[in-house]
DNA sequence: CCTATCCGATGATCCACGTCATTTGCTCGA
DNA sequence: TCGAGCAAATGACGTGGATCATCGGATAGG
């Protein structure tokens, strides 16, 4: 299942430890020490995904726990007829293994190239039991997922398309202003339009008319396919009920 | 906020910790033993909620964590104009208190009444603290609830109306199984056709319609108002979608 | 450079479910 | 026992967004 990803695998680069890496103080691993970096680095390689690639599947043991370092991924999950729910989006410094029963709860696929470190499971968790600060950060981002899917619980549920397409945008606005550098209210989709539709739980047409719809009421403007900018915030915030 | 709540606050009764209490090996305190239980419950109360009556909103600071251990609450989630996601159902044995922020990311109201042990937050983060197994389920709750919301939202996001109907039945189904004894075919709806509306992301004249359809095709049947009975579970599992 | 392919945009039509209105039936208090 | 009040069921009708079909424009491979 792994064969294409694991041609790409390398052991962590030697030297200073996690040197240069620009998630680390993002990521599960920032609450560690300098020594305790370097213990816990040796756990762990490297892997890379071209855009396309199926980091792992719905189902698939957990054998291999992740913390994306550059690119993006989806993570969705499949009706047996085909239908797709995109349960979320995964950018730099995320973490990739909470699991119930060691199965992944869902699939895993890059939307644009991206690098890993990964780490064996059992390795990792017989690690994290030594180290209760990472215990804590693990449970605090769980905390924070599970609020995430709240919401998206209340959209999914509740909210028009205009809505949730309004709602989309300011999710990925607040994140881009996080990454500082960078306009706020530039933001990039690189995602497809079908990738937007199954996260938001509609079809690409009507995230395509939606946009449009933005776009002539002047709430956003293109640059480019992949690029938005916000041209009314306000708008948009009250379309997306700032409130839920 | 909590005044009507506050007249039922009872120290934890005496003898032996928690003795009798029927949820403790489900519940987070189900991972420490008889000397560390007695600590623990030196720090805590109970308290008693009658049907109808709130917990605390979304928004509130989080003061207290809570673990239910008798009764049903709802959770949700309002938009400004009203609309109503419930995000979840809470059981005896469930834990109230994850949150970021600390505020509350969702309301809970009792649909029953109910009973709870509450901690003051702060004095059961310490314990937690320095109880790395209490730490550990804890974790693996929130993983658990999380792949519980991913589920959620495949339902909420793909599912037809009569999908989502026969999911939310045979997750109650599976519930009531994990407690032993009383026939599994037959599951109790201790909410109105309104919050499983709010739940699945319909209007609750669907959930009539769905539930009398259900009842023509002899997928189920009513006992009562309140209790239904499976009587057909490969036909609901084959609408709900089990590989989803 | 041309052409196949894919993604996105947009129009025409349809239908699952929402909305609104009415009826049924249960519970509880007098 | 009766009737007020409310939840659930059911019917009639409307509509937001799905479906299906077409077209334009970017990208890649020959």
């Amino acid at each position: 299942m792994f064969a294409a990803a694991e041609r790409h695998l390398e052991a962590l680069p030697g030297g200073h430890p996690c040197q240069g890496c620009e998630v680390r103080d993002k990521a599960v691993c920032g609450v560690l020490d300098r020594g305790e970096l370097a213990q816990f680095k040796s756990l762990g390689w490297t892997l890379k995904l071209s855009r396309g690639q199926t980091l792992f599947h719905e189902g698939d043991p957990v054998t291999r726990v992740f913390t994306l370092t550059t690119g993006t991924l989806k993570l969705y999950k499949l009706l047996s007829d085909g239908r797709r729910q995109v349960t979320g989006f995964m950018y730099p410094g995320d973490f990739l293994g909470m699991s119930v029963d060691d199965e992944h709860a869902f699939s895993a696929e890059a939307i644009e190239d991206a690098q890993l470190c990964w780490f064996p499971r059992t390795r990792f968790d017989d690690f994290v039991e030594e180290h209760a600060p990472m215990e804590r950060e693990l449970y605090r981002m769980a905390a924070h997922e599970l609020a995430a899917a709240q919401q998206q619980m209340v959209l999914l549920g509740r909210k028009t398309a205009a809505e949730r397409l309004a709602s989309f945008l300011l999710i990925l606005a607040r994140r881009s202003e996080q990454l500082p550098g960078g306009p706020v209210d530039l933001v990039r989709l690189p995602m497809s339009r079908s990738d937007i539709a199954d996260y938001l739980g509609v079809t690409k047409e009507t995230v395509s008319r939606v946009i449009s719809a933005f776009r002539r009421d002047r709430m956003i403007r293109l640059r480019a396919i992949d690029e938005v900018e916000i041209a009314d915030r306000g708008c948009l915030e009250q379309l997306a009920d700032c409130a839920g």
